[in-house]
DNA sequence: GCAATGGTGTTATGAGATAACATCACGTCT
DNA sequence: AGACGTGATGTTATCTCATAACACCATTGC
């Protein structure tokens, strides 16, 4: 953990060896199943993963080049759309943001309590079969994906 | 009801009849609240109701002027926002379009069952109080609205 | 080698939404 | 009536978000 002082951050960006982990850990798992972590999208990863918050796909493109050289924008979205069909990302419709993956588990759905005033997101496991299974199910509807966001006051802001 | 033949067709386009009379539901309503239900709301209203199914903002800039004449996007947003805050319609963030509200209730919270393959819409009522709200509380957030979208295919598409 | 596949670089453009400011319509107070 | 405050509109310009199209490169399998 990269706690620093005594009181709780929730969800706090990560520290540098978090990331190197976490980032080394998606390398692995996707290059044993056939799939190339290219240095584009292991660095939009790693922007994702150090923000530890929803991203702005212009902000990564703007992040890209350490150095200030912005990336052109069809190298950000095409490492997004990657990482997010690897079930490394997600996409927030709400708010057009990216986020980094929280869940252990892959090929997952998910769902986000997104904070309107600081921000920060918590990404819960998606009720799959919960009140909107049962829904789609009565007006015979077969379901993809869901998209299931939360927008409130996380427990910092109330 | 505006059938004109013999087999469903889940939530097509209502008559012109049907869109007069929710037209008329909702001057009537939102009037005695003291709001003003203007000539570039009630259009924008219209719009969606004779769509029955979800309407990209710039198609509705398109067909404001009947004539062929479009409309200036703020003109359009501004109604849709308006009509959204009222509870006449809303916002399908995941495709970003917009659709005209098929509750009965006002002020509630909506979900919509979206197919991918012909564009058809069903809002169900939010599950307020059900797994999300559930997962919120466990965090410790504060929901104030929710975003949730389910796609997949419709009955008549699988 | 050579083709097939998938990833990248680059340019340009399309699609979605809003900022800013002037003007207008309407109710209300005097 | 006249003055004022409030909210809606008209208009211009701009901003943000996302993708099309095409050339080039890398890896793999034959
Ligand atoms: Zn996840
Ligand atoms: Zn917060
Ligand atoms: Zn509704
Ligand atoms: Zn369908």
């Amino acid at each position: 953990m990269s706690e620093t002082c005594g009181h709780h951050h929730a969800d706090g960006p990560p520290g540098a060896a978090d990331v190197a982990l976490a980032m080394q850990a998606a390398d692995l798992r996707l290059t044993a199943e056939g799939e190339r972590m290219t240095p584009a999208r292991l660095r939009v990863f790693e922007l994702l993963l150090a923000a530890g918050e929803p991203v702005k796909a212009y902000d990564l493109i703007a992040r890209f080049g350490g150095d200030g050289q912005p990336a052109k924008p069809p190298t950000v979205y095409r490492a997004l759309e990657f990482l997010e069909r690897k079930g490394l990302a997600h996409r927030i419709a709400s708010i057009s943001a990216y986020v980094a993956c929280t869940s252990g588990s892959i090929d997952h759905a998910a769902a986000f309590l997104i904070c309107d005033c600081c921000g920060a997101t918590a990404e819960v496991s998606a009720p799959v079969a919960g009140d909107l299974g049962r829904a789609a199910e009565a007006a015979g509807y077969v379901i993809a994906r869901t998209t299931i966001e939360a927008h409130g006051r996380c427990p910092a802001c109330q």
